[in-house]
DNA sequence: CATTAATGATACTGTACAGTACGGTACGGT
DNA sequence: ACCGTACCGTACTGTACAGTATCATTAATG
């Protein structure tokens, strides 16, 4: 089993391994032979497997979006009412990002965007992105059914308005070791405030 | 004038000369001799102003902020209709970050976080929660004033909400190299979106 | 001016690390 | 049993760079 299984498995253990060591120390932060003594093997396989550092670095990535994306897959929003789905959203966007991961993942791709556009992009689409899109097909369908106002613009800009105003402070905050972001419930205020505001506005009466 | 003035000058050479590689090419992308390429001078009196490597970064996260509070500072909303106040913050806060110096700045102190805490505590300090606290210390007013809704929080958090809204996606997208950000305008519909949703908020009637 | 402190030029040290070379070893196929 | 391919261990090369040491030069002070 040297080239469909073996071959495969330590293949996966290299970029497992080097998922944990450069989400902990970033990019420069880890050689190539502290990820080797940590999977055992030598430089020769792992050169031939990803050609380079940076060969590795776009495999880790890409590892890492796969499994940002499990979570949110199973949000299910057809046909809850606006308050519900909103909220389950907003709970969930949350907790995915309470996983040091998450930010350490942000930061990853951040930190090396200029030298991997690719994988910067690759991380956009998977992660961030994801979430907005589920919300956004949600809101289109209610917005059809006219329980929307339909003079705010479209859909996918707005679930990014309603997600981003949870979202940034707290991810920034994580992003700049000032605090973690916290797990959420269906009934943190912080949740139902930024939930009720989107949908009444904050203008009285 | 050599401890008073010249001595000074050379300082901020050293710094402003750092602060523009820094932001071009990251921490690790930087060599002390590219530093004092720009500036001329030698490592001796480098190493005699800041001690170390990371001595000069913190330097140049101080300079940064304080360069980036300037903007904003001018900002006066008091007495403006909600309306209006909202759409300058927008219009502010977005301008600010059209300058790739400012998403530059969000990079490198996201990315060194990790090994200069202080740094990028002094950068949330000075940039980000700049605004919104002048942004809630106008909502307060208006709160007071019982023109807006007293159940939805801290007006803190309501400022957060109305900026992160906005800057969160446009920001995300530069930091990941994906798209820059844009100026706005006053009339600007993306602007304008936001401030309604956040006045009136998304339900129908 | 002379003295002293600050600055300059530059060479050196030590280290960390990406990438290569190469001889040896397990293992599958035949 | 034999061969070839993929893997291992490890040593080596070259380079980049933070930090230090040395000595020459310039500028402030009295």
């Amino acid at each position: 089993m040297p080239k469909t299984e073996r071959a495969q498995q330590k293949r996966d253990a290299i970029v497992k391994a080097a998922s944990v060591l450069f989400l902990e120390r970033g990019f420069n932060g880890v050689s190539l032979d502290d990820v080797l003594q940590v999977t055992g093997g030598s430089k020769s396989t792992l050169y031939s497997y990803f050609g380079s550092k940076d060969g590795l670095f776009e495999a880790v990535i890409l590892r890492i979006c796969d499994e940002a994306l499990i979570p949110l897959r199973a949000l299910e929003l057809h046909h809850l009412p606006l308050r519900e789905a909103l909220t389950r959203m907003g709970v969930s966007v949350l907790n995915v990002l309470s996983e040091p991961v998450a930010v350490e993942a942000y930061r990853l791709a951040i930190s090396e965007a200029p030298r991997h556009p690719e994988a910067a992009r690759a991380y956009y689409e998977a992660a961030p992105n994801v979430a907005a899109g589920i919300l956004a097909t949600y809101l289109a369908e209610r917005q059809a059914a006219g329980e929307l106002r339909g003079d705010l613009g479209e859909p996918r800009r707005l679930a990014s308005l309603f997600i981003d105003s949870l979202v940034h402070n707290l991810l920034m905050k994580a992003l700049l070791g000032i605090a973690p972001v916290l797990r959420r419930d269906e009934d943190d205020p912080f949740v139902r405030d930024a939930v009720e505001a989107f949908m009444h506005g904050l203008v009285r009466g």
